[in-house]
RNA sequence: AGGCCGUUAGCUCAGUGGUAGAGCGCCUGCCUUUUAAGCAGGGUGUCGUGGGUUCGAUCCCCACACGGCCUACCA
């Protein structure tokens, strides 16, 4: 055991100074201010559901005697009687002592509880003159020293850096952030019994892998000293996944973190969370209602109507979910700009390179504050996307499924029969955010082997987020994939809409922040 | 990465070119049913950091750090 410095960290309020000189009258007392264990009869919760509706009376009759703990989060004094607010986390109680039940030793101990700190209570359950349910203390045991102060009792903790850097004061300050908390957990939960219930096997696929697969993204870097070898962490599961698929695991799923090299955001974190499935013998159009199904169901558990509030609008998970082909999206919301004729563009690649080389466009480009240069030298594909970005994304606040996306954009799924210039995928729009990304997975090993070469040239072009080569993902399609539908869902961002959560940063404990202190310098 | 805003007590915040203020918390005292308990007294501080202007800077100027929002990349 190491030597436990009498001296308090030079950067803590004086205050602490005054708590450490409490826990040392403790120790005088022969009162261990830490000790390890205490023995409870009830949760504060526990005690609430089963003598909250009492009368005085009746619980004076009864005379429960029970054993609480919890941390002191308010006191309130009046000479030889005292009140105290006890919070487990979950729900709050008041405790009320009186000198001549506890004694004078006991009392002694009460005196030195700050706010705070932990306490164990033994005693009888009874309502107050005021009718407030509380339990009157027989015993109090000291059960752990608090040495910084909590934030102001009723103004909480608002300074955001403090809130994430120091969540763990955040969480006793401020109630609402435990049950948004507790709700991601509800969530997430609901959506492992959803696989469970249906036969699904919960995998875990590398996070570090010698290929960052599976999406479109910048990747972070590490570094194996043993293999001498650069790893990256892993931007999606997918590819591994479906290797699984290959192996017989008809049905799997991940719910785990991703790490995306890219900027921050009130919608990124640069790791986040991530669900994968995937099933045999499922094609798009299956997903997409196994999808609806999984999000309605969880949206139920935390919503029982299905519908939330999500900055001041409402959001309805009733199924079904609107589907919409992009380019439709996009020829709708051209067409409301006054873009006449966008719908036949968007069917040929000369009239829509036309179409966005027109004043008219620029014109429209200016006023939605959008980079119109970003136009030129794109794929007919690409420009779809574009554009469905641009004017369109932002509007889908109603769960809609965005269908027939351009190959171009889709390496890893199947194109349709009858046109293989359109990808069989979807994507989930909820509130303006990308939700959910499926498709029919391509499981044809040559022609993935020449999505991948394509996505090489991307690459030599310049795309820094385009594909490499995974020969190993080949020779496993080159082992048979069954026909297979997949699925990715973004576990935060439901979180935010579902927790009516402004900002990613909100539902993710510990989000990502700067290194206290500053950086060194480069 | 760019733009705008912010940083003052443990917390929430006001404020001024002449060495700093409120509420809560905290400290001292009183009070045997309180509820943001009350009453009397006490201000606890590197005014983010470093330079500059000035007789004098927490305030004005510059740089930097950290944070927030917006934009860009992205899910």
């Amino acid at each position: 055991m190491s030597d436990r410095p009498e001296a308090l960290p030079p950067d803590w309020p004086e205050e602490s100074a005054q708590r450490l000189a409490k826990a040392a009258q403790l120790r005088e007392m022969g009162i261990d201010p830490y000790p390890t264990r205490y023995e409870r009869t009830h949760s504060l919760g526990d005690l609430i559901a089963r003598w909250g509706e009492r009368t005085m009376e009746e619980l004076e009759q009864e005379g429960a005697s029970v054993r609480i703990a919890g941390r002191v989060l308010t006191r309130r004094g009046q000479g030889k009687v005292s009140f105290a607010t006890l919070t487990d986390g979950d729900a709050r109680l008041q405790i009320y002592v009186r000198a001549d039940d506890v004694g004078e030793r006991g009392y002694r101990v009460f005196d030195l509880l700050d706010l705070g700190d932990f306490v164990g209570v033994a005693g009888t359950v009874m309502r107050t003159r005021r009718g407030e349910l509380s339990v009157q203390v027989r015993e109090l045991t000291f059960l752990g020293k608090a040495l910084l102060p909590l934030p102001d009792k009723w103004h909480g903790l608002s300074d955001v850096e403090i809130r994430y850097r120091q969540r763990y004061v955040d969480l006793v300050a401020n109630q609402e952030v435990r049950r948004t908390f507790v709700a991601r957990s509800a969530m997430v939960s609901e959506m492992r019994r959803f696989f469970d219930a249906r036969g699904y096997v919960e995998v875990e696929t590398p996070m570090m892998q010698p290929i960052a697969g599976g999406a479109l993204a910048r990747p972070f870097v590490t570094h194996h000293n043993a293999l001498g070898l650069d790893l990256y962490l892993r931007i999606a599961p997918e590819l591994y996944l479906k290797r699984l698929v290959v192996g017989g695991l008809e049905k799997v799923y991940e719910i785990n973190r991703n790490f995306r090299n890219e900027g921050i955001s009130s919608m990124h974190n640069p790791e986040f969370t991530m669900l994968e499935f995937y099933t045999a013998y499922f094609d798009c159009r299956d997903v997409i209602a196994f999808t609806e199904e999984l999000l309605a169901a969880a949206a139920r558990r935390l919503a029982p109507s299905g519908s939330v509030r999500f900055r001041e609008r409402e959001v309805s998970f009733q199924i079904p979910f609107r589907r919409l082909p992009m380019k439709q999206g996009v020829a709708d919301a051209l067409a409301a700009h006054g873009m006449a004729g966008a719908a036949e563009a968007l069917e040929d690649p000369k009239t829509l390179d036309g179409l966005v080389g027109t004043q008219g466009f620029r014109d429209l480009c200016a006023k939605e504050k959008v980079d119109a240069g970003a136009y030129a030298g794109l794929s007919h594909g690409k420009r779809v996307v574009q554009l469905f970005e641009d004017f369109v994304e932002e509007s889908l606040w109603e769960p809609t499924f965005i269908v027939d996306h351009p190959v171009e954009v889709s390496p890893l799924a199947k194109t349709y029969a009858e046109d293989p210039r359109v990808a069989d995928r979807f994507e989930l729009f909820v509130a303006g955010m990308e939700i959910a990304n499926g498709f029919s997975e391509l499981n044809d090993p040559l022609e993935q082997r020449g999505r991948f070469l394509d996505q090489l040239r991307e690459r030599e072009k310049g795309d820094a987020e385009a594909h490499r080569m995974d020969d190993d993902y080949v020779r496993a399609l080159g082992h048979g994939l069954p026909p297979t539908g997949g699925c990715g869902v973004g576990i935060d961002r439901l979180a935010m809409i579902l927790t009516n959560s402004p900002s990613i940063r909100d539902v993710i404990l510990f989000p990502h922040m700067r290194p206290e202190g500053g950086r060194d310098r480069d």
